[in-house]
DNA sequence: TATTGTTATACTCTATAACTATA
DNA sequence: TATAGTTATAGAGTATAACAATA
């Protein structure tokens, strides 16, 4: 029979074509790939303004308003210190805003400014197209959805570190 | 009516209860909390002995013996000083061995040893088994086959950065 | 001249501990 | 005594540039 160029092999790695064993079916290390992939939506789209945690940050705020810096950061699995450290920044570049809570002296409100809430909108937009963009080749809307689905239900299963 | 505990609304964080608003089908931001669970699952069952680049490479050398260490950094999107400095660690606690090639005195062959053979082998066995049992509350194993599929998939729409 | 791998180095991000203010 | 938030600081991880050896 003649000779055919070979299809190259399932189940490898992107870019270096390494078979992937066991790996295949470790979420974790599927995770980490896929992330790979969003982290270069990300870059490419918004890396220039905000880094990714702080558009989570401004994303969280945004629908949820008056939230607090500790549940922001149990959110999303930063240690105090470091939310407030992007805080900080956030609020120097006047995208977020801090009000004191009347009822407990010791917390404070945030919210959006109007440019942190224009800057969020824009870069949520842009993101959605853009994953969509470079997803479709690959899997279709019906498969992005679930497997936006999927890890939501995933991410349920977070141990919690701290009560409340 | 009678009061009653009302369910927590749908679609909000873990741990700390915040609505998600847009960021529900952002595939990049519900990767990142799924990564949350994964990694702490990492943590708790192989992190007092590796990394987890540092596992991720010792199973990718496993099912590919003699790889090169250009064709891991492309595999993990790591740049190539650091994976020489990861290869350094694991070669010099002699989980891994490099050996010259002989047809490119370039290159060098990464093999694992007798011992990092089994230290793989029984991480692998311990992180399948734990992300089964943390994520079985949350999702039946038909769905942890589907979500690594589909990060599979999303994984393959990775851009090229450099040649072949 | 291009490629593999390494060394040197600076930067970013994160974690821990200690502190202030409020409850 | 506990909690919200901050400051100080050390460590881990990463990226860039420059280099050596080989092709």
């Amino acid at each position: 029979m003649p000779a055919r160029p070979l299809p190259p092999p399932p189940d490898r790695t992107p870019s270096a074509r390494l078979a992937e064993g066991p790996l295949r079916g470790l979420v974790g290390y599927q995770l980490a790939l896929a992330t790979i992939v969003t982290d270069q939506v990300f870059d490419d789209r918004a890396g220039r303004e905000l880094r990714r945690v702080e558009f989570t940050i401004l994303a969280l705020v945004h629908a949820n308003p008056d939230v607090t810096a500790r549940q922001l950061a149990r959110a999303l699995a930063v240690t105090p210190p470091n939310i407030a450290l992007w805080l900080e920044r956030l609020v120097s570049r006047k995208l977020v805003a801090r009000t004191r809570s009347p009822h407990d002296a010791r917390m404070q409100h945030l919210r959006l400014t109007r440019s942190g809430a224009a800057l969020v909108e824009r870069t949520m937009a842009a993101l959605v197209e853009a994953e969509q963009a470079t997803l479709e080749a690959h899997m279709s809307a019906a498969e992005r959805a679930m497997l936006a689905e999927l890890l939501h239900k995933a991410a349920m299963a977070r141990r919690r570190a701290e009560p409340g």
